[in-house]
RNA sequence: GGUCGCGUAGCUCAGCUGGAUAGAGCAUCUGCCUUCUAAGCAGACGGUCACAGGUUCGAAUCCUGUCGCGAUCACCA
């Protein structure tokens, strides 16, 4: 039982025998710095069931605390509030059952439970990935980490678009103006190659636009009949029927920007256990608006589109297949989210990581499921996330205002390798080690600045103002870690590993250091219920913040009593033991020197 | 217009299942490297928690309304 549990009961015991009330429950709090304690009971609660003064009422179970419980060394009443201190003996009790624990925090999941799928990244595979996809590519890949340390059996997917008006005009541009070029032949990544013809698309689109309004049509009238989107439409057509050389330019295209894709997820540290293609899963979603037409969950309109009516839900209608019979966005969801469950049997929930501007799709797209008779369609979760914006404005790939999210991840290494040798620590480190290094803390800062934000925040990215490297920030997090290891290195050559404890008189920061710690397991299954990365973020930043300040005040190797030292140095460890772990469901490495 | 989200220090963000004087970082300013890595520590400065009501012993936090920003309401994805 933990410390509060234990406390509670003690509280209303006490609350019992010294006014005869039986309350439900006790409302506890950390004690703030500028009073003495570790924890906090808030009495005024309590004056619903105990009339009376809260300060006698706070003093009155002060008093029974201390008979009665032993970790309880003394109390103070400040207005409504009791300020317990607890014993050194309990935190250093509670320092050896997690001393040695490499996992402290996680939990291992039970073979029993359904597993979640984690649906993250899913590209569009006619241009390269933006900073926008980083942040969906970091928050999917945390929270299936942090599902996974809550104890959970997480599968990693994606919903690869690889089909549909958008690559055509890729293939399209490619195949009038690229006279042949290939990755190999220009020295291009697969993915930029294509998202130039994605661009070079548009500008020729734009100047027909262009000349067909100096010629007398509307601009609406323009948009419609320019002669190479009527083109691309047709090319779509042809797809669909299957036609042999559009299908294999389609393959082949799509080949380049997926080689593309797999670097960028290398370099982001981002992995997939199992990939599904749009092209496969709409046609079972049509198959499922057939079988919804015969429940009927859909209706057909005169005109032969098929609709599902959520007026009742206070929704609007929403259109499920086309009248020409051909599969919307809403019918390959469908599909696709069936298919996974007929794949992977032991799923039982899944989490669908895109943003916020589809928020109203997915409302849609789970009342539909769940109208549709499946169990699991209670247990879909949109992780809804908030828009990357520029200063300008939007980013928009057809005009080449986005922040690539290659280049990003290379400034950001240039950066940190900047500023290292500056500093100039890394004396005995191999060029390919410092590379290896300035990789970690480049990433760590922008992973760390990207995580630590609210989800549904949206952020504003200014890349003018380059991300920091001090402060609340990644590296120095990771300067902290590399900064026990240090510690620890120099701590192996004595008997520091496995040393019992004696009993020793904490100091303030170790105290404090051992409260953060033991929020740590809480921190995972709050951030793994809320889906947020960013709690892991502001606790370990917050935990590495009281370390600081107690490697900078209390020396550590330099202890007075040999069971000081001992303990400072596996108290250090444990801290960065945390410090690992936190970051890894974060999807961030740490450094042993920097 | 309907619906949803957001609005906290000059800037970037915590805090939001109601509790003590609203916290960090950046920026600005002071100190601290002949002791374990100064990407650090200690401190100063900086706030009408968008605004107005309401609930409560107590509201940044909950409710209502107003304003501002964004998203969405397609036979696009």
């Amino acid at each position: 039982m933990n410390l509060q549990d234990t406390l509670s009961n003690q509280v209303k015991q006490a609350v019992l025998a010294s006014f005869n009330v039986e309350i439900e429950s006790v409302e506890f709090q950390a004690t703030r710095k500028e009073f003495v304690g570790d924890i906090t009971v808030v009495v005024f609660p309590m004056l619903r069931y105990v009339k009376g003064n809260p300060i006698v009422i706070g003093e009155t179970i002060g008093n029974y605390l201390v008979d009665n419980v032993d970790n309880v060394k003394a109390f103070n009443v400040v207005k409504g509030f009791l300020n317990i201190e607890i014993s050194d003996s309990y935190y250093l009790n509670f320092f050896d059952t997690i001393k040695d624990n490499d996992t402290y925090g996680f939990v291992n999941s039970s073979p029993s439970e359904k597993a979640v799928m984690v649906e993250y990244s899913s590209p569009n595979t006619n241009k390269p990935l933006h900073l926008g996809h980083i942040r969906n590519n970091l928050l999917g890949y945390s929270v299936a980490e942090i599902l996974k340390a809550a104890g959970q059996k997480v599968y990693k997917t994606q919903i690869i678009n690889d089909r549909g008006i958008h690559i055509c005009k890729s293939m399209l541009a490619w195949k009038l103006f690229g006279h042949g070029e290939t990755p190999e032949s220009t020295g291009l990544k697969g993915d930029k190659l294509v998202g130039n013809y994605y661009v070079k698309f548009d500008q020729e689109y734009k100047k027909e636009i262009e000349s067909l309004v100096s010629k007398g049509k509307s601009e609406d009238e323009a948009k419609k009949s320019a002669p190479i989107l009527l083109e691309a439409q047709e090319m779509l057509r042809e797809w669909e029927k299957g036609d042999d050389e559009t299908v294999a330019l389609w393959k082949k295209m799509n080949g380049w920007v997926y080689e593309g894709f797999n670097e960028t997820y290398k370099n982001l540290g981002v992995d997939f256990d199992t990939l599904y293609y749009e092209s496969n899963t709409y046609l079972l979603g049509k198959e499922f608006v057939a079988e919804g037409l015969k429940s009927g969950v859909f209706h057909t309109e005169e005109d032969g589109s098929v609709w599902c009516d959520l007026t009742d839900e206070g929704l609007d209608k929403k259109i499920v297949q086309r009248a020409d019979g051909t599969a919307v966005y809403m019918t390959q969801d469908i599909g696709t989210a069936i298919q996974r469950i007929k794949d992977f049997p032991d799923v039982g929930g899944m989490v669908y990581t895109v943003g916020n501007e589809q928020d109203y799709h997915f409302q849609v797209l789970f009342l539909i499921l769940k109208k549709l008779g499946f169990e699991w369609a209670k247990n879909l979760y949109h992780l809804s996330y908030g828009m990357v914006d520029l200063p300008s404005g939007k980013m928009k790939s057809r005009e080449g205002t986005v922040v690539d999210a290659d280049d990003l991840i290379d400034e950001m290494a240039a950066t940190a390798e900047e500023i290292s040798k500056e500093l100039g620590k890394l004396e005995g480190y191999s060029d390919e080690e410092k590379q290896d290094l300035y990789k970690t803390i480049g990433l760590g800062a922008l992973k760390y600045y990207i995580l630590k934000v609210d989800p549904k925040k949206r952020i504003l990215f200014d890349p003018r103002e380059s991300i920091d490297f001090q402060g609340n920030t990644g590296p120095f997090i990771q300067y902290t870690y590399a900064r026990i290891q240090s510690i620890l290195r120099k701590a192996t050559s004595s008997k520091l590993s496995d040393q019992v404890i004696n009993a020793i008189e904490l100091h303030e920061k170790e105290k404090e250091l051992l409260k953060q710690l033991q929020l740590f397991p809480e921190v995972i299954q709050n951030a793994a219920s809320q889906h947020s990365p960013a709690l892991i973020a502001n606790y370990t930043y917050d935990l590495v913040k009281e370390f600081n300040s107690f490697y900078q005040n209390v020396s550590i190797l330099g202890a007075d009593i040999e069971d000081e030292k001992i303990f400072r140095v596996q108290l250090s460890k444990v801290v960065a033991n945390t410090i690992k772990n936190a970051f890894g469901v974060l999807g961030i490495k740490v450094p042993e020197r920097m």
